[in-house]
DNA sequence: TTGAAAGCGCTAACAT
DNA sequence: ATGTTAGCGCTTTCAA
């Protein structure tokens, strides 16, 4: 590879006179002599080392993407899908390059050791950590800046975007009882993540509000998986008690699976049982049924992560940024009334 | 951040000891050296430059994606996507990092300029560049190796991994004459790709070793998109002329595309017409309907894509490397025995 | 067993 | 309007 030495050479002019060539200033540059430098950076196929520059002014155009979560591949994830491809649209449009990282591979090796935090990326965007990861503090010792998606929860001290998990559960359990359903279940996340708290929270806010007393029974634990979602309406509707009439799940992969699951007990959603989720993602496993579900436009959510992390990069002294995305009950054909009994 | 200067001053060694302690040598350093060495560095919370190292030993273990097309969102097409499932699980197994970059816009920007080979990558995989473009001639000027993902074509002198295009249209031809069908419809994809005219001459092939005429009325481009799909069927469908009992769509989408319009027409698929595609994609847009297609295995070819430019990047000397993915013809609900008219 | 110092390719203050 | 040169943070040869 051509060197800016080598440029220099040829056009006989100092490696200063070229590099303000390359990036049209800070000085400016006779225009005799500025045509016989690009003409010899042409000859020569002339790039400038990315790794060079990125030592002098500390900025790559580059943002990290970190998976922290041991997901098969983050691509086929419902979730992490259209966030992603928010990130990417928005990263392209400005110019970033899109880094990605399977933070779970990355954090197992040699977890005081984040190679994405190496000066390989400006800035980092740090997927759905987990309740006790040890990156977050890890990444708070350091100076590139980070926004987390999905679970800024309450710590203060980073910045991060989400929607309202409590709210959007809230409203989507008032949306069951609109409907006059009084016994709902609730199939929760995985409790290493704290949305799972916030939308069950929100679950019993609802309750409470509609003055339907709150029973355990009701509240299932899953994995925010397909089979989870299955695993546990199968379990709450071949086991004796009284049955739901709804179930609130925490996402739509295990609302989806509790369909499934539902449909091959003989019932029918939602003239038997009313399901609704949180995602508005698409779900292969139910084709021509539209899951009612709590839309986080998602790829929207990921466009925006990108817009502040570029602020956060940008800004002179550290900041925090929190932002709420705004979300919206989208009815389908999973809801309906309750069943009266005979 | 902390330097190597940094460590090296508080563990009062030279920043020649640190940097061997960091890569445990060349040079072995004495036990209670490296202690002191370590322990400064976790003090100061110390991780080494990306930067810096790479403009060293020119490696930054981060393999580039270049989507030169102008699609929408990567991420979204049924195409890309697995494919780039495939190239980050690889790459993250082999402890790379996948960089993204959506070629389109660098190309535009300036065309002499791409700022993929500029060093922040070891090496490229190149996604379907189209027929004339720039990008392809000018890699060939520089030293980062790459890889062509699906458009090989003839070129010699690059790597590429692709499907046997030729083949596998014959083959899914072959499997509608199979079933009786004579009159058969190719919907061929964008003439800027080189797989369209491999897919289609397949078609031609698989008719010449049947006996059957060609007939070029039946032969129509598309883009390789849903609605052209779409549109071809009307076209086909609504103006005079002998239908055909079948159609071979140059992939899934288009198939996709021709079988809602078909439906709209009033047609049932299989009993009035026959449809396969190529790709085994997802295509949300049929529910519950298995497309017959050929299988490109696309997450393994992304997978393989990895593999080769790897080896490329290891290899002393430049190579040249072309692979053929093996595909499989999978029988759907879309193709069955064309209808004998009255 | 360790230190000193010359680069890697580029930028930008300091000269002229 | 342009040249000189001291770094950026690290690796590695050459010395000790």
């Amino acid at each position: 590879m051509a060197t800016i030495r080598d440029v220099a050479t040829r056009s006989g002019v100092s490696t200063a006179t070229v590099s303000y060539v390359l990036n049209n200033g800070p000085r400016t540059v006779r225009p005799r002599t500025q045509a016989r430098v690009l003409a010899a950076m042409r000859e020569l196929n002339y790039h400038p080392s990315a790794m060079a520059r990125g030592l002098n002014h500390k900025r790559v155009n580059s943002i990290g993407v970190v998976t922290l979560h041991s997901v098969q591949s983050p691509l086929e994830n419902p979730y992490y899908r259209p966030v992603l491809s928010g990130i990417v649209d928005a990263a392209t449009r400005l110019r970033q390059s899109v880094n990605l990282f399977n933070g779970n591979v990355w954090e197992s090796e040699s977890s005081d050791f984040p190679v994405f935090c190496d000066g390989r990326c400006d800035g980092l965007l740090i997927f759905l950590p987990y309740v006790g990861n040890t990156l977050i503090p890890a990444l708070k010792n350091q100076t590139a800046p980070f926004v987390i998606i999905g679970e800024g929860g309450t710590d203060p001290t980073v910045s991060s975007i989400d929607i309202d998990n409590v709210a959007v559960a809230r409203e989507i359990v008032g949306h069951l009882i609109g409907f006059g359903h009084r016994r709902i279940a609730h199939f929760q996340g995985a409790d290493y993540l704290l949305s799972s708290a916030d939308r069950r929270l929100g679950y019993t806010e609802a309750l409470a509000a509609a003055g339907i007393p709150f029973d355990p029974a009701l509240v299932l634990t899953g994995d925010y998986e397909t089979p989870s979602g299955y695993d546990l309406a199968r379990t709450l509707f071949e086991t004796a008690g009284e049955k739901p009439t709804a179930i609130f799940a925490a996402n739509d992969r295990m609302a989806v699976g509790a369909i499934k699951a539902l449909r091959e007990l003989g019932l029918d959603v939602p003239r038997d049982v009313s399901v609704a989720g949180i995602d508005c993602s698409s779900h292969p496993d139910i084709p021509g049924t539209r899951l009612t579900s709590g839309d986080q436009h998602l790829m929207q959510l990921g466009e925006t992560a990108v817009t502040m992390v570029m602020e956060l990069i940008n800004s002179a002294e550290p900041r925090i940024i929190k932002t709420l995305q705004p979300y919206d009950i989208v009815p389908g054909d999973t809801v309906g009334p309750p069943l009266i009994r005979a």
